[in-house]
DNA sequence: ACGGTCATGTCGCAAAGTGACATCGGCACT
DNA sequence: AGTGCCGATGTCACTTTGCGACATGACCGT
């Protein structure tokens, strides 16, 4: 028998993004993954905690650029956060646009895997907390620094993959970042900011 | 037999609550849970798209009084959102610290739960942004509040239900978010920049 | 060739959910 | 009271998840 697959975990990764794009997730048996890549329901759960792991193998890139960036700068906190994000946009999702999209198609399609992306997030804002807070900062300040950066990149990462988006992902952000700073620094701002001018490499 | 249970859906709660502290969430089964309610599994169920629903029947009220505070206020979107997180820590947690802190202990020993609340949030937070947008603010806007308010609410949370806190929420609240605003404000600059070639697969 | 180790397959099982159907209790209406 | 309907609950059977235990085949160093 065959024994010894090459590339068992890439070949489950992409037969489960097949899968999931062709019938879903919920319709999408780890049996059938398994059968598409010609392995076995066993070795599927050897290399992948549940059946929802098979989408979100990137993440440990994200975390690895995010907590460098953080770590080889000396901005301030948020900025410092923004900034990582920003770097993530360009080495990671550049140039990815429709695969992105389709995988986000998946995701929102799915209680299940929202639910596993939040905390996917959630590990990974832990992680760039943890930088800063290498770097001497407190707590809080570490917490709220990654938090809001974290949105940031939330609120830019949606108008990026719109229908009708064409504007870099690193731009978004630091837009987004301009307008939260609108925010939160003027407390008695009635209605809303219009769109700023898109600060560009600052 | 006994059909016809008074309350069973909080007595289904409460045996899970308990069930949960005693033993743990995954090492209790539905059926467990259906036991000690005398009702049976099915049943369980019928009142609770999956076991971990048992834990968070808590966030409708949550999400009324929140929606309630944002709506009835004019002030500005992030003092309104702060302001409303202010409402449901007096009308809501205040007087309740040790449950609260049970519950929470509960839900940070499980994955799956952690999750779960994760989604909650999520879906609280779209409710307050629908709410802002109804005032008039547009969308970035809108999730920009919302989100800063809730994470000022997370780091206050978090200090309020750490074991040696005396401070009331509501009090707490006010200060992160005012600790938020010193972080966002000043706009430091400084880029990332850094000459690395781009990684493969995100 | 030998033994060890690692990746994979096979088998079986507890628990999560769910659909279909049965049953019981109360309710309205005669 | 009798009848009949409806909603809440129980029962059964089933699919899928996820995992433990064990078997087996392939590669590796000696």
């Amino acid at each position: 028998m065959a024994r010894w697959q090459p590339d068992a975990r890439g070949r489950l990764e992409a037969a489960a993004f097949e899968l999931f794009r062709e019938r879903g997730f919920e319709q999408t048996t780890v049996a059938d993954i398994a059968a598409r890549a010609s392995l076995d329901k066993r070795t599927f759960y050897r290399l992948f905690g549940d059946k929802r792991e098979a989408l979100f193998s990137g993440s440990g890139r994200v975390e690895e650029v995010l907590v460098r960036a953080v770590t080889e700068t000396d901005a301030g906190p948020f900025e410092a956060v923004v900034a990582a994000f920003r770097r993530v946009a360009e080495e990671l999702f550049a140039d990815r646009l429709e695969l992105v999209r389709a995988r986000q198609a998946i995701i929102e399609s799915s209680p299940e895997l929202q639910e596993r992306e939040l905390r996917k997030s959630g590990s990974l804002a832990a992680a760039v907390t943890a930088a800063l807070r290498a770097r001497g900062l407190d707590e809080t300040t570490a917490t709220l620094a990654t938090e809001s950066g974290a949105t940031v990149f939330r609120v830019a990462f949606a108008r990026w993959i719109a229908p009708d988006s064409d504007a870099p992902l690193s731009d978004l952000i630091a837009e987004v970042a301009a307008e939260l700073r609108a925010i939160t620094s003027a407390p008695n701002a009635l209605t809303s900011a219009g769109p700023d001018e898109p600060s560009r490499r600052w």
